[in-house]
DNA sequence: CATGAATGAGCGTTCATTCAT
DNA sequence: TATGAATGAACGCTCATTCAT
């Protein structure tokens, strides 16, 4: 375990003021004297501990996916094949965006820059394949079966990070509750076609 | 038919400029100056069609968001319920992303932004509603069976929406013919189950 | 002739503040600011004709040696080898610091940063060189009679700085007109010299 | 002679590692944090000894022109007419940018300055003044010859600064020993003059 | 004595917006 | 209509100076 100065401790609360600021003023409206203002601090010290916005935002995004990486998975841990853990899993995922607002928040505003900037995308990517790994280790030796299964990964994530979007955008959308049972049925069904997608 | 007069060509002029520079640099790095340049006039014209820079990027996403709507809808109409129908549909959904890749990036672009202006999050959230009861018009009175089929629709669109995402990021994340296989048969088996999602 | 259109007299006038922002307040606390005010403009416009503050300031530094290398020419043209001309040419020399006292104001602050910016550096060696050069072809086929005389235009260039920049910061320092016989006379006992400096 | 504490040896540290600070980076360009790095001290510490970032560089210039005053008067004391010792001592003159770069780089980074702070310039000013006095003591009663000769120590001086300054912007302009012959030769054909430049 | 975290004014620069032409 | 010069507020960032430790 790293020891934990002081210094770090700093360098935490002004990436916890930036998800702050980034939640109720958005990225591209970001200055830095909002950040300070969140952290309670001159502008000047942010440069202390940061090299620069772009390097304090970036700090941002990966303390963001860790941070949510971290929550998803304590729960299920550990990863093995099972259906049930698969299950336990897209229950964790689909309520993110209820359990870590400011995390769906972070994730859509650094979504429209990942175009533009290849350091953002590539983490995002990265954070794809993670995910996507994940489903796969729990589905194991069943990607054996079929072609088609290779894309169901894939699609939980999608379907995941696209209703986490959705909810995100408006939390009427749909019940939560609901929306696992629907969920678990997916995948289940999915998963119960013993032809496994040959389309005959 | 309201006629169309030689202003109504140039503000349309000024949205394609305005969107071509959002697909090359950005919504967050845009300046007046560049649209103007990719619309290959003045700065100043653009004040005389548009009241600000705000208003103008507001009818980008409105534009945006009909154009595309026009995309998707025109070649299965009329919306009758039908599976077949609903299925063409998911291949055009499927589609988007590689074949209106600018209408991803501008997607992507306001996503971001939808989190703090309410205006920009109203319109998506209206986009979302419009092409999730568009799904449930192909389902039609299938939807009355049961409670799990009304999330149906709201998980076609997450899921059309995330994988569009994931594709944009990374076209090699996965082959779309196959995808669209797999996204086929995965409504397909849902579609099928008679119990209708009851856990018993 | 180039035509002169708004733009360069815009430029021209941007480039007069600047120097007279450096004469009075010196290069090292000079802020686009200053320049903006001493011009009667705001900071913004001065972006619209140069690119950066370091673009201005050499361009600064390239109008002054032209104006003064144009003052310092112009009196004693054509050149070609003559005693009389190139004490003539010492006479203007000599006359630099009072009649282009912020000629010297500018050199003198810019000579501090060509020890650590090479362009600024490579341009006031240049410019040693040409007026070196002016020296040596006022003084002809005299240079082959012997080595020393290879030096006499780097001592005379190198007399005129000096005596310039102690001028300009004590102008009570020497009489114009006593130093202008007493270097006609040091020049002139030089060149009598018929052994050429060899040391015997 | 004044004691000489722990106190006084810590100034001169601060001092000399401003000093390298300068050549290194430029007075312009030159940060408290620059010299307390140079100095291997926290830039609090520097507070304590000095008043103020201009206050040190006075002690700076002050320090400096102490410095080399005495490295060039040393091998030539003591001070009475002699045209031997007037021409060790242009020998020393002449020398002074190869051996002691660090004293022109400082110089020339103040030179600026002088223009628009009165302190320096006057600090500047006693230099020129006290060189020149030096020379006209190797003079002597010469100096009651003729009007002339009251130019020549501030002539020699002037020679020496304008070339020194050429020669540490470009050392290759001239060879220093080659220099040396004809700057003697320069000045001992202006002395050998017996009509001492009376004008008729 | 000594540190370096912290401040905040001021820097160079950008850009939405206006307006004389 | 159409231009683009001009404005000035706001940005990211630096740095002399202070002060709790």
């Amino acid at each position: 375990m790293p020891k934990v100065g002081m210094e770090d401790i700093r360098k935490g609360q002004v990436i916890e003021a930036a998800i702050n600021a980034i939640v109720s003023k958005g990225l591209s409206n970001l200055s830095m004297k909002d950040i300070a203002a969140h952290a309670g601090v001159s502008t000047g010290i942010i440069y202390h501990y940061y090299e620069s916005k772009e390097d304090l935002l970036m700090q941002v995004l990966k303390a963001s996916f860790r941070q949510s990486h971290e929550k998803v998975m304590e729960t299920v841990e550990p990863i093995e094949p099972s259906l049930e853990k698969l299950l336990k899993h897209l229950e964790n995922i689909n309520l993110v965006p209820k359990d870590n607002p400011e995390y769906m928040a972070v994730f859509l505003n650094y979504l429209g820059e990942a175009n533009h900037n290849p350091k953002i995308r590539d983490m995002i990517n990265k954070l794809f394949k993670n995910l996507t790994n994940y489903i796969g280790q729990y589905l194991g030796d069943v990607s054996t079966d079929g072609q088609p299964l290779k894309n169901l990964p894939i699609m939980i994530i999608a379907l995941g990070f696209g209703l986490g979007i959705m909810w995100t955008l408006n939390d009427q959308l749909y019940d939560i509750n609901e929306m696992d049972q629907s969920l678990k049925k997916l995948i289940t069904n999915y998963l119960a076609d013993k032809n496994g997608g040959k389309s005959e």
